[in-house]
DNA sequence: CCAAATAATTCAACCACTAAACAAATCCGA
DNA sequence: TCGGATTTGTTTAGTGGTTGAATTATTTGG
């Protein structure tokens, strides 16, 4: 139970616009002043929250002292590994990118030195990591495991076991998410707030993220938003993954610049399929997509209204994504710091080892 | 916290397949004897659970006393209105079904008196109703609104105030759901203990309840699952929702009967798409589709091993429904059954009043 | 018939939250 | 300038619910 409130102390504080005080928590949550405030003593005890100076009051009553996340508290390290690149980064608890890393030599070895790189940095400023999440371009399976990497040439490696050997991160806590996964987490703290959408990524490949309520669906095995696989033309070109028609024919990077309207209309077909199956009402274009937005979104949103049934009840709405290329590192080190903001008692139990 | 451990050890006994005792849930759950036991008493003082005899040990020690579900506790009932019959079902707390009527005069009217024949059933039984479940094939707004069911007709449809003005009715909960949705319910506990599937059903229309670890899926604004509207050939036949290609077009009732190889080769694209996005393990073909299982599943299968991206890795399994046109009222009246096993306190709360 | 084993209950202790009183810090009006 | 009004945050006593240990109940096996 304590390890409940905790979090909803916590999360009531990272949702809310601006810095909340004990007495505001405390109305939003239903639990009494007092409870927050030993609940609140524990986390600033614990260097997740700091007390900020008195705000002023614009009225009678003793001036409420404002709560934040803590800076200096927990950061999280996101790692990327993709086809001609390299990326680390590091984010701290108030969701701030603190470093960031690029390298060009796409290889295991250098990711294992850049995020060794990474965190003796944050080390430097004060910043302990609660963990890191490693971005991968293919199909992961539970443990870490990437099963297949097409565009990496991986097959069954185990990234996380890699890693363990570099010494500088032989005791961290290491994830592996899909790409489009964790860009779409990246995109669910940097966007409008919106706590459902689909988060489209086109680059070579197409992937999707799917959040629903704040939270990334997965699937039964992890292996979710494969999109790009989606059929638009039954009898159409044939995939490189065996089948025929697949959308990633039709709207990959080749093919958006080649035919931006057969690629808007190949998207607009595939997403009414997304929206008739899941009724999700936001739609994210990333990746590749987010800079020809205005170009495709015509054709997309043409198909769409045709052909998802319940256009005509409530509208679909199609954004760009807020972030760029950058989107899958920072939600991998958002991952890392959303796990300490869900579970604050674990990370409090940890520091008073 | 009683609330939740209460709900904790109820659904251990739901969910384990023998008649477990105080210490075997305890073991279960990781609560004390002690706590167990408080709680198990709470629960049987409300009726959810009974004791049984003794069963008789297969080693030292006192024999343990068996719990189950109370066949005497509170009761759900579901409902069904549909194009040519109208439902109703009376489903036990041990989710056996008691009563089963039908009629085919499918009117708002007639489904009120429908409801209000079951109810005195129940009632001589000595059952208590916790609430009602409507199914009815078309679009539901949270609140239970029925926004369209074109084979009924409806627009704008407010079934839960027709039914209220019903004297019978008016002090039960009501809710209102997608047909689809309640019918993978049903098929959640009519079948092989699967927490995750997508069940398709196949009628008039083609509607689909996705459920994931043991929960519906069900959108934004509760409109998922419309794979009837799902593109499976962009420039096909027009459908009546205005779009061309739908699935309904090509996997409807008419064209099952007329062309059932192209029938599975549509819904086989359309499957492949809904694994694809939402990587589901399990396919269950429901309603229409179930007797013709045979006939149809060698080319579904086809067409998923090439379209499926992870067939490959994983296996799909495509099965028929365990349930034939009763699912929908099975479903609701099981959605009742599931409100009170998730959340018996407020049930306890209501019967000490 | 007694020891071993397992089930279930009882009871004191403890943890975390609540409610209410209290102290602190400000504004406002006389 | 001072005292009441007002709001924040802390303190203290009290309560509900869980835990852990001891106790009782009921069987098997030697």
């Amino acid at each position: 139970m304590r390890a409940h409130n905790l979090a909803l102390v916590l999360q009531t504080v990272v949702n809310s616009a601006d810095r909340p005080s004990r007495a505001a928590i405390a109305g939003a949550t239903g639990l009494t002043r007092a409870t927050v405030s030993a609940l609140v003593d524990d986390l600033i005890a614990g260097g997740l929250l700091t007390e900020q100076g008195p705000a002023p009051r614009n009225g009678a009553g003793r001036p409420a002292t404002a709560l934040a996340l803590s800076p200096d508290g927990p950061a999280g390290l996101g790692l990327e590994i993709n086809v001609d690149y390299l990326a680390a980064c590091v984010v701290d608890l108030t969701g701030a990118v603190r470093y960031h890393f690029m390298d060009r030599s796409p290889t295991l070895a250098g990711l294992g030195e850049l995020a060794a790189r990474a965190r003796a940095a944050a080390a430097e400023d004060g910043l302990a990591l609660a963990g890191a999440a490693l971005a991968v371009p293919g199909l992961v399976a539970p443990g870490g495991l990437v099963r297949v990497a097409p565009n990496l040439g991986w097959q069954d490696v185990d990234p996380i076991a890699y890693l363990r050997r570099t010494p500088a991160l032989a005791d961290l806590p290491i994830t592996v998410d899909n790409e489009a996964n964790l860009a779409a987490l990246g995109e669910l703290r940097a966007g409008d707030g919106e706590p459902t959408f689909v988060y489209v990524s086109g680059e070579v490949g197409i992937g999707a993220g799917i959040v629903i309520d704040g939270d990334l669906y997965r699937g039964g095995r992890g292996w979710s938003g494969e999109i790009g696989h989606v059929t638009v033309y039954p009898d159409g070109r044939p995939c490189r993954c065996g089948a025929n028609g697949c959308l990633e024919q039709y709207a990959g990077a080749a093919m958006v610049a080649e035919d931006p309207a057969l690629a808007a209309a190949s998207l607009g077909i595939a997403l009414s399929a997304v929206v008739n199956l899941l009724d999700l009402d936001v739609i994210v274009l990333g990746g590749g997509y987010a800079p020809l937005f205005a170009e495709l979104s015509p054709g997309i949103e043409a198909e769409m209204r045709r052909r998802v049934l319940t256009a005509g009840l409530a509208p679909v709405t199609l954004r760009p994504a807020s972030l760029g290329a950058d989107a899958a590192v920072r939600g991998a080190a958002d991952a890392v710091i959303r796990g300490v903001q869900d579970d604050p008692a674990t990370w409090l139990a940890l520091q008073a080892v």
